[in-house]
RNA sequence: GGCGCGGUAGCCAAGUGGUAAGGCCGAGCUCUGCAAAAGCUCUAUGCGCCGGUUCAAUUCCGGCCCGCGCCUCCA
C-alpha cells in the first residue's frame, strides 16, 4: 500500500506520490524560528515530519525525495530578541540554529536536503512581492509597507475555512490603520528605527526599506528550491491559519498555479493535560529532559506514542515508559544478531505508518511482532529497516554522561569490597546509603556501574 | 460568541457494527548473595452518561455531562 496521509485542504486521507515527471517528491516543512531553544512541542512536529521523510525515502528512494525545511531568522521575535540582548541578529540566530541542529541530531532527525534561511532569500522574497504588486494582488501602504490584498484572491480561506468562522472582534491587528482592509497581511514591513535596530534591506520597487513579512519567506524559498508546485507542505496545526493560508494566497497569485498538492498538519503536544507554558511550569526543552536523566531517544519515542493528528498528552511517566520500551527493543535486537529469519517486522510497522502515519499503531505492531517471535526468527535487516522508519537509533547513548561525586564513588568502592569479602550485611547497608543518595549500583559478575536516579 | 477535537484499564494510547492492539506500572515465577538486568506468566465481561437504530454498538444516530485546543505571536 502506498503512503496514505490526511490532507488538511481536502480533509481526506489521500495517497502520496510525486507529481513531477522527474519522480522527485517535493516536500516542504515549515521550520523553527531561531530566537530561543525549541521546546518538545516543536519537536513533536519535527519528529513526526522526520518519520514522514523516512517513509518517503523508503517508498520512493533516497535520491527521489527533496526535503526542505526553513529557518525563520528574521521576524518580530528574532528582532525582539536582538533588542532585548543588544546583540546582532546574526549572532542570536546562529546560536539558536546551532542548538536546534544539535537537538535534532540527538533526536535522530535526518537533516533536510536544504535548510534555507529567510535572510538568505531576501531577493527572492522581494521579487515575489514585486510580481504580486504588478499583478494587483498587493499594494503599498502609506508607511512604505506592502500588504497582500485579500479580496484579490477569491480562493482565500479554503484551507482554514476562515469565512465560516466568526472571529473574535478583540483581535484587531495593531497596524490596521495602514491597511485597506484589516484582514490584509504584510508582505513587507517598512523599517522602524526604534524597533528594528539595524535590521533592514532595500524593499520592493516603490516600497520602503525594511524586512519581509513572515509568510512570504516560505513561499519564496519553496518556489526557489522546489518549484511552483510542490507535492507536500507540512507544519504544526497552528500554522494552518494564517500562515499556510497566506502562503497559498501569495504563491498561487504569483505563480498562477497550484501551490501544494497535499497539506499535512500535526497536532499540538499537551503536557500534563494542558497547553505547555512557562508559567504553568510544564514547559520543557530537550535540554530540560536530558538534565532530568532521560535520553533523547526516549523523548523521540514518547513523541511518537500518540497519533500525530491528535493532541498528545505528554507526561514524564511517558518518558519512563519510552525508556523501558526502548530497552526491550535493544535487548531484542541484540539477541537477534544477523538473523535471516522469516518474521518481517518491517511489513507490519510500515503498514501502520502508511495508514495516515499511525505511529502508535506502528509501535503496537512492532511489539506484537516481537512478542510473538523469538529473536532468531526475526529478519534482522528488516527489523533494522523498521527502526530506520521510526528513526530509533538503538545504539544511541541511553543516559547522559554524569559526573559521579567522589563520595558516591567511595561508597560504591566500599560496597564492592564488602561484597567481594562476602560481608553481605555491610554491602546491603551501603547499597541503601547509595539509594538514599539517589544512585543505583548495578552489579555484574566482575564489575559494577553507577547510575543516578531520574529526576521528577 | 465561532470553529474543532477528545473522553478506552493505575498512567500513556491504538482500534473495530460481531464481541477490546501495544507500551509503562503492578503482581507472580525463573535467574541472582541482595539489587538491577534479562526471560516467562497474569492484569478492562469493559470503551463518559442516557436514549435510539440493529440479530448484534465501545464502534452508527440523537441528547446530556466533562475535559482540551484554536480563532492572524505560536510546531
Amino acid at each position: 500500500m502506498p503512503i496514505h496521509l490526511f490532507d488538511s485542504l481536502e480533509r481526506a486521507i489521500k495517497p502520496l506520490a510525486p507529481a513531477h515527471p522527474d519522480g522527485v517528491f517535493r516536500f516542504y516543512n515549515c521550520g523553527p524560528t531561531v530566537y530561543a531553544p525549541a521546546h518538545i512541542g516543536n519537536f513533536r512536529t519535527f519528529v513526526v515530519n522526520d518519520v514522514l521523510r523516512r517513509l518517503l525515502e523508503l517508498e520512493f528512494g533516497a535520491d527521489k525525495v527533496k526535503h526542505v525545511r526553513n529557518l525563520t531568522d528574521v521576524d518580530d521575535r528574532t528582532i525582539g530578541q536582538t533588542q532585548k540582548e543588544k546583540r546582532p541578529l546574526a549572532e542570536i540566530t546562529k546560536k539558536w540554529t546551532d542548538k536546534f541542529h544539535a537537538d535534532c541530531d540527538a533526536l535522530n532527525c535526518l537533516r533536510p536536503h536544504a535548510e534555507p534561511t529567510a535572510t538568505g532569500y531576501i531577493k527572492e522574497q522581494v521579487n515575489m512581492i514585486e510580481v504580486l504588486m504588478e499583478k494587483g494582488n498587493a499594494y503599498r501602504a502609506a508607511d512604505g509597507s506592502v500588504y497582500f490584498k485579500l479580496e484579490s484572491f477569491p480562493g482565500y480561506g479554503a484551507l482554514s475555512r476562515i469565512k465560516e468562522r466568526e472571529l473574535k472582534i478583540t483581535n484587531i491587528v495593531a497596524d490596521a490603520d495602514h491597511k485597506d482592509s484589516v484582514s490584509d497581511f504584510a508582505l513587507w514591513k517598512a523599517y522602524k528605527p526604534e524597533e528594528d535596530g539595524d535590521v533592514k534591506w532595500p524593499g520592493p520597487r516603490g516600497a520602503s526599506a525594511g524586512r519581509p513579512g513572515w509568510h512570504i519567506e516560505c513561499s519564496a524559498m519553496s518556489k526557489s528550491l522546489l518549484g511552483d508546485t510542490i507535492d507536500l507542505h507540512s507544519g504544526g496545526v497552528d500554522l494552518l491559519f494564517p500562515h499556510h493560508e497566506n502562503e497559498i494566497a501569495q504563491s498561487e497569485c504569483c505563480n498562477g498555479t497550484t501551490f501544494a498538492h497535499h497539506w499535512y498538519h500535526s497536532e499540538h503536544l499537551l503536557v500534563e493535560g494542558t497547553t505547555m507554558s512557562k508559567s504553568k511550569g510544564n514547559y520543557y526543552t530537550l535540554t530540560d529532559l536530558v538534565e532530568k536523566g532521560y535520553s533523547p531517544m526516549a523523548v523521540r519515542y514518547a513523541l511518537l506514542m500518540g497519533h500525530p493528528r491528535k493532541q498528545l498528552n505528554f507526561m514524564l511517566d511517558s518518558l519512563r515508559a519510552a525508556e523501558s520500551a526502548l530497552a526491550t527493543l535493544r535487548a531484542f535486537r541484540s539477541a537477534m544478531g544477523d538473523s535471516t529469519g522469516m518474521v518481517n517486522v518491517y511489513a507490519s510497522v510500515v503498514a501502520a505508518l502508511h495508514d495516515d502515519l499511525n505511529t502508535p499503531a506502528a509501535l503496537g505492531a512492532l511489539f506484537t511482532a516481537i512478542n510473538q517471535s523469538k529473536p532468531s526468527d526475526v529478519n534482522a535487516a528488516l527489523f533494522d529497516r523498521a527502526m530506520f522508519a521510526l528513526g530509533f537509533d538503538l545504539t544511541a547513548p541511553t543516559a547522559p554522561k554524569v559526573e559521579v561525586p567522589a563520595a558516591i564513588t567511595a561508597l560504591a568502592a566500599q560496597r564492592w569490597a564488602a561484597k567481594q569479602a562476602k560481608d553481605f550485611p555491610t554491602a546491603d547497608t551501603l547499597r541503601k546509603e547509595l539509594t538514599a543518595a539517589g544512585w543505583s549500583m548495578l552489579d555484574s559478575k566482575t564489575d559494577y556501574k553507577l547510575e543516578p536516579h531520574k529526576k521528577a
